[in-house]
Order: C-alpha cells, then structure tokens, then sequence
DNA sequence: CGGCAACTTGAGCTACTTCAAAGGACGTGG
DNA sequence: CCACGTCCTTTGAAGTAGCTCAAGTTGCCG
C-alpha cells in the first residue's frame, strides 16, 4: 500500500489524491483554503483500532490512503461488517459525539481530519460542504441498501464473487487480466459477507478451481473476465448505473 | 390505518401531522410558505405499487400517513426489502431521475409530493431544507446498517424478534400491554428479514407459544414485555441510543 | 530455518429452505 | 346472515447450504 506523504497535500490540498471527490470537492477559493487551515492529517498501521463502538469520536475527515472497516459486535460476540471505506470515502458523523462503529485500519491508512465542531461550523456557514456530504451520504446509503440484498438473498458463492468483483472493480485501472491486492482478511471477507472464515475459503477455492479467479500470494487475486465473475455473483453483466 | 384529510394540512401545514418531524421540520416562515405553495398529496391503497425499480421518478416527498416499502429484486426473482418507510420518511433522492429501488404501498398511503427540480431548486436556495435532509440521510444510513447487522448475523427467531420489537417499539403510544396492527404481511416479512415465508411463521408462532408475544385476529400483535422480545432480539435491554 | 498467523481442507451437524397440503380469516354475492 | 371462494397463513416432512469443530498446510517475518 503506498503511504500518503502529508506534505504534499499541504498546500492547499493541489496535491491531494481525493481533492475532487471527497467532502471537499465542490469547495474552491475561501471555502477550500478554510478547510485546509483546519485540517490534519494522521496516519495508522494495518490492524489498528481507530475508534471503538460507542467510543468518543472528536473529529470527522476522509480516507486519504488505505482502506478502514465499520464494524457493529453484538454482545455475544458475533461481529458484522457494515461498510468498507475507500480513499475519498468520509469517517464520523456531524452532530453525533460518538462512533456509532467500531473503525479498525484494513490497510496502512491516512485520514485527512477536521475537529468536529470547527467541521459543524462551516457545514452552517458555506453551503457546498454540506450539499457534497449530503450527496456522498446518498451513495453512501444506497451501497448499504445494496449490500442488504446480498446479505438477505445472495448464495455464499455469490457473496465472495460479489465482493471480490468490487475490489477487483475499485482497485482495476483497466489492466487485463484484472488484478488487485485484497485489503481485507479472509477474517474481514467473512464479517462482511455474514459468513464464516471456512465458508469464505471453500468459496475461494472453488472461484480458483473454476477458474473465474487466480490467486496470487496470499492477497493478490486476478480475475481473467469480470463479466464472468459478475454473471458468478448473481448481478447484471457489469452492475446498474443510475443517473 | 386512519386516512389522513389533505384538507386539514394545506393552510401553511399547521395541520401536517408530520409537521416537525419530515424534511420540512426545520423551516420557518418564508421556508415553509414556499414548500407548502409546492406541494401536493396523493393517496395509495395497500399493495399498490407506487414505482417500480428503475422506472422515472419525477417527484420527491414525504409519507405522511401509512407505510411504504422499498425493495431491490434480482433477476431471477429474489428480492430483498431495503427500507421500511414510515410517516415522515423521505422518498425519492434529489439529484436523481430513476427510482433505485421499487416503493410499494405497505398500508393505504398518503404522500406528500414536490416535484424533483422544485425541490432541487429549494434545496439550492435554502438552507434548512439539505441540512434536514442531511440529517435524516445519516439516521437512513444508520438504520440500513443496523439491518445489515441483522440480516448477516441474527438467527431466524431473532430476526423476527428484532422486526416486531422495532414495530411495536414505533408503533405504541406507552400502552401496557404494547399492541400494533401489523403494516407487513408474512411475505413482506420474510422479504424484509431475508428468510421465507413459512420460516418467518414459524418463528412467530414459537414466539407465540413462548408467551413473548400474543395475536390478535391476522395482522393484530401484543407484547406483554417489550425487554423480554428485545433479548430474544439478540439486543441490548432497549436498543442502543447514540447522540 | 523456525515459528506463527493466516489460510485450507475434512467430516458431521443443524438451521433454514423447499415442496406439499391443510387450515383460517375475510369479503362477496346470494 | 350464511355459503362460498380466495388469499393469507400455518403445519409437516425431507433436503441442503452453510456452520462447527478439528486437523493440516502455506506463506511470510524475523
């Protein structure tokens, strides 16, 4: 994972990775440079805990780098992984002074920070901040809802395809064949996927034997034909765009 | 379920039972002038459907009497609920044309409509109209991910547990025992819960035996003690209350 | 090269589904 | 007001996908 070095995105964040298109991306002139005198960056290696549930959360910001996990644990123990946060993707809740998840770094991550009430006052004062949030927070709710059928309804087979075909999807930068490093665990895939760590593995394994997957290394995957691995998750060809 | 009069509510919305609760619940004044000058309702009997998936949705809204679903289907006829909408719930997303998910009408239906670009254009101009709106995208979101804890992890008896733990929770107004009527049928029971039909009867009728719940008639419930249907929820005493 | 965590594989079990049929509530028309 | 038909719901019996428990195996770091 290549780590995120801050001082290039300093000034005025011209060399940020996820200017335009995190919460900050239709701020330009007094509004950008406002945010950019507030923020901070802060770094965490894979595997580290950022937040626990119910913890006190006094910032919000965005993945910069890396890949973090939201995670909710019933009292018994058993865990489900509620969203996958991505670069640009936004961490904590204004108006909300604890962490309504756990959020554990997948990945080596950099968040970009802004303390929560400096972040409050400029959602009242400047409106391009708020109507970004509330954008991003609608596709934000729409993957959730997504992803409620593929906990409701789909096969095990299907849900390892589905996610793997995400990743392999995000990460791509149109190579053929397809190639990605896993940020997850086979631990991660199954809180996830609401399944367990075995299932997780046998489905890997029969995607292998199939052929519709190449594992390379213990994270790296490669995928020879997305179509067929979409067709293997259960979804349309290539996913449903709605605009 | 009560009909609801439009007649009551189009002086300014005084009458609006949804009043201070819905998208509009933070105007004042000009605000509220404005958006009462645009909206409209229109009625929905039981089962009708109000969009399917994927078709134009030139409106936004709000319901503001009965209860709507919203679920995602898949090609070979799965299909998963995604959202229960319940009097003050906001329908539609701004921003976009298509409906992503089918709304059917639960119970007989009253929204309260504005057309998309108005409301658009509103959402532009005003401040208090997004910020609301933000709001309750957030609690949606909060909400959708609560039901990814269910449906990944919670056994057959706890998801039915959960479900009508959450009815009667919203439904009550402090009566002892607590009773709701029912707004989902089996079926769309088991849609929500992501489990079949005979499976979520089944649960309800060991429920029943169990004396955590009584039933009245076919769609009439009554709970003797909500914290007993909780921990067969699998849930803290009284659900978890962050802010 | 040794040690450890992550991953895979196997065998048996169980919760939920599937398929099938019977039982009730509710509305309609006689 | 009762008979009838329909749809929703319940119940039963058998099948199966995914879980649990228990060993192995592999990649990777020091």
């Amino acid at each position: 994972m290549s780590q995120f070095d801050p001082s290039l995105a300093t000034e005025a964040c011209i060399q940020c990775p996820i200017r335009h298109r995190a919460v900050c991306a239709s701020c330009e002139g007094d509004e950008i440079d406002r945010l950019a005198a507030m923020k901070s960056y802060r770094s965490w290696h894979a595997g580290e805990t950022i937040v626990m549930e119910g913890a006190p959360l006094p910032f919000v910001g965005s993945v910069v780098t890396g890949c973090a996990t939201l995670t909710r644990t019933m009292e018994d123990g058993r865990m489900q992984m509620v969203g996958l946060l991505m670069p640009s993707d936004f961490v904590g809740r204004p108006g909300r002074a604890a962490a309504a998840y756990e959020v554990v770094a997948a990945t080596d991550l950099t968040l970009c920070l802004f303390k929560r009430d400096a972040f409050e006052r400029m959602l009242r004062d400047t409106p391009h901040v708020g109507q970004r949030l509330l954008e991003m927070s609608l596709d934000e709710l729409d993957a959730a809802r997504d992803w409620m059928l593929v906990l409701g309804r789909k096969t095990a087979r299907e849900k390892v395809a589905t996610l793997l075909a995400n990743i392999l999807r995000r990460a791509s930068t149109d190579t053929h064949p397809l190639r990605a490093e896993l940020p997850l665990t086979r631990e991660a895939m199954a809180t996830y996927l609401g399944l367990t760590i075995e299932t997780v593995s046998r489905q890997i394994t029969g995607l292998r034997k199939a052929g519709l997957i190449a594992l390379e290394g213990r994270r790296g995957i490669a995928c020879p034909d997305l179509s067929a691995l979409l067709i293997e998750a259960g979804d349309d060809e290539d996913g449903r765009l709605i605009d």
